[in-house]
RNA sequence: GCCUGGGUAGCUUAGCGGUAAAGCGCGUCCUUGGUAAGGACGAGAGCCCGGGUUCAAAUCCCGGCCUAGGCUCCA
């Protein structure tokens, strides 16, 4: 491969920012035995400018150059690609009608999608049986160069690949075509040396998909299936995914009894149990006293409004395929989409100087997305859900220190439940209302703002709203998933179609800012998100039962009953079930109460207690006032864990 | 909306043409047990809804409803 020196020479840029003068036209595997002999026989692919390539891909002048070894983070997506392949001649071996369509790497492993195949989920057995044996042949894979001419006439009983070919050819792309033994593919790669390469894997599901993603194409059959390079790390990747299904808030919600989705009311609807509206009600709760506290007033809007309204917002003629919409008599009306709308008409209906703003309105609004059926989910998609809203009306100059009071009520909030969190920032989309002097002021606020009050944060350009730009909060689960969190969008829109105003200093008519806020985001997703991270093991404050009493032996029932009414101003059940003490510990564990209060001869002779938390701390001969003084701190500082046993 | 699974007792599930099962939970009784399962008995099921095939349907077929996972991370 190596050319003479005499050709001429182009530079190429390694990860640690160094320079490389290498031959023109050489590639990926040519600047890596540059570097080392021993880095060019490691050679599986490479990046240039960040795109994975093959190492056969021909580098440009001043391109950014990776070398991808089997020791890279993208050793697994390139062998995962792999992978793909050998399902794909498993396939054809099983099934030799199938046509194959695209069959790429995933961030959790693999798919590939089928054509005129009929295969159910006991069929993946078999298909991994020849898979198997695929990688146990140990298969070279040989990357080909090839014509168009030559291509067109591989593939044709491939009407897709010939479909994607065509593509390639209009955008003058080399063909490049990867076989293993007698399986060949036209694909890009990068590849690695020999199917037997692949260490561990697993076929996960079938599912439906559209060709190319577009519902107006035909449905074809995807094939999942994910790929490590040890059984361990396979094996890992299955307890995860376990673990999420032990912590899937739809399962903890039926075993607590917190809410329920029913076939008689309809899906994407909820009901909440009163274990579930207690814990709600918390958090409700919690978010007022922020509110109230920071000199918002609550408003109360009715859930659906005359269209009038939505012509008037915006929202009939951009969401009018999300709305419910009917007819009552003669007119039309909508369930509200927003709150918005509402505050902003409340606002309206008077007069305003600017000594009155900031005006803030809020509201735990329902609102009604008609979300498509095949996206509802438990409780993360529903057509009915709550938003813990916050309207303000505020002048330009009033933007910094109220976005200031909002970051600071959302940190509280996140912090409250130690999730970790992302902040981002999103400015100004092609498409956007509003003079671009507001726009460069706003955005100059926000970021200020966010400058002070966060260690980090990403700016997003072009990612903001087409009213105005805003900060979006993304926190992390205990399982890292990450889920969109607090909003605080500055709106120049709202305030213009609903001629919003006030008197200024100088006796004129000023148009306010609308600032849409919300910390939960909705009650519904946020609610999923810590039945999920807490595994349903609520913090003290927000558990639906607090306080279990279990009595050693029916004699000290009565026992049980007084203790209970000290601890009257918690939630505090007495179990009088017949059942040994270790049963009833059993079921308290089982129900994830934070405290067992345990009573028996002894303890109703002393006249104190036994205290055992749900992680299985315990002490005896407690005294029942420093117990309750410690629920109350615990409950009033909004502890994570129950800490008493702890201290 | 579309594809592939699934819908059986309060919960989790087995059964897949021939009298509806199990575990947990619940009730009664025996037991009164000291920190994660004592024992016995019992109650509890339009087998999602509607149609069809059959001597016979939870089971097979058709339609619907609900539900789970998917529906570009571009060869």
């Amino acid at each position: 491969m190596s050319q003479s020196e005499s050709e001429s020479q182009i530079a190429v840029v390694l990860p640690d920012g160094s320079e490389l003068s290498v031959p023109e036209g050489a590639s990926v595997e040519d600047v890596a035995y540059e570097i080392g002999p021993g880095l060019g026989r490691d050679t599986v692919a490479g990046k240039i400018d960040g795109d994975l390539v093959a190492k056969e891909a021909e580098v440009h002048d001043g391109a950014a150059i990776e070398i991808v070894t089997d020791g890279s983070d993208e050793y697994v997506e390139v062998m995962r690609h792999t992978a793909a392949h050998v399902l794909a001649q498993a396939v054809k071996r099983l099934y030799p009608d199938a046509e194959l369509a695209i069959g790429p790497p995933t961030d959790e492993g693999f798919y590939y999608d089928f054509d005129d195949i009929d295969v159910d989920a006991d069929d993946l057995a078999d298909l991994e049986d020849e898979m198997a044996d695929i990688v146990e042949a140990d298969l070279e894979l040989e990357r080909e160069e090839v014509s168009y001419e030559d291509a067109k006439e591989r593939l044709a009983d491939e009407p897709y690949k010939l479909e994607l070919l065509d593509e390639l050819h209009e955008e003058g792309a080399q063909i490049t075509f990867y076989s293993q033994g007698d399986f060949e593919d036209l694909c890009a790669g990068p590849h690695v040396e020999s199917t037997g390469e692949i260490g561990a894997f697993d076929l996960l599901e079938i599912a439906g998909a559209y060709w190319r993603g577009d519902e107006d194409n035909e449905m074809q059959t995807r094939i999942y299936g994910t790929a490590f390079e040890s059984e361990d790390d396979l094996e890992q990747f299955l307890d995860r995914k376990e673990e999420a299904e032990r912590r899937d808030h739809r399962k903890i919600g039926n075993q607590m009894d917190l809410f329920s989705i029913q076939d008689v009311t309809g899906p994407g609807l909820p009901l909440y149990h009163p274990n579930g509206k207690t814990v709600l009600r918390e958090l409700e709760r919690f978010i007022e006293d922020l509110n109230l506290d920071a000199g918002y007033e609550y408003v109360e809007t009715p859930h659906l409004f005359k269209t009038d309204l939505w012509k008037r917002s915006g929202h009939y003629e951009n969401y009018e395929d999300d709305m419910f919409l009917f007819e009552v008599d003669d007119d039309e009306f909508g369930l509200k989409p927003m709150n918005c709308p509402g505050h902003a008409a409340i606002f309206q209906d008077q007069s305003w100087s600017y000594r009155d703003l900031p005006v803030r309105y809020a509201e735990d609004g329902k609102v009604y997305r008609k979300e498509q059926s095949g996206e509802l989910s438990g409780l993360s998609r529903v057509w009915a859900f709550t938003i813990d809203d916050g309207h303000l009306f505020v002048r330009p100059d009033q933007i910094e220190a109220e976005v200031e009071q909002i970051l600071d009520a959302i940190d509280t909030v996140l912090d409250t439940f130690e999730l970790d969190y992302e902040v981002a920032l999103a400015t100004r989309p092609e498409k956007s209302v509003g003079s671009d002097e507001i726009w460069e002021k706003a955005e100059s606020i926000l970021e200020r703002v966010i400058e002070e009050h966060e260690d980090d944060y990403v700016i997003e350009d072009g990612d903001g709203a087409f009213y105005g730009p805003k900060i979006d909060f993304a926190f992390e689960d205990a399982l890292g998933r990450k889920w969109d969190g607090p909003t605080v969008q500055l709106d120049f829109n709202m305030p213009e179609r609903f001629d919003l105003s006030y008197v200024g200093e100088d006796n004129e008519h000023h148009r306010p800012v609308m600032i849409h806020r919300g910390v939960y985001g909705s009650y519904e997703r946020f609610f999923m998100v810590l039945i999920e991270h807490f595994e349903g093991k609520f913090p003290f404050w927000l558990a639906p039962e607090q306080v279990r009493i279990l009595a050693i032996s029916d004699d000290n029932l009565d026992y049980a009953y007084e203790i209970a009414e000290e601890f009257d101003e918690f939630r505090v059940e007495v179990n009088d079930r017949d059942a040994t003490i270790e049963r009833k510990i059993r079921g308290a564990h089982n129900d994830r109460v934070p405290y067992m209060i345990i009573v028996g001869g002894n303890e109703e002779e002393a006249g104190n207690i036994s205290v055992r938390d749900r992680n299985e701390n315990q002490e005896y001969d407690v005294e029942i006032d420093a117990f309750r003084d410690h629920l109350r701190r615990e409950r009033d500082e909004k502890h994570v864990e129950p800490d008493f046993l702890l201290d």
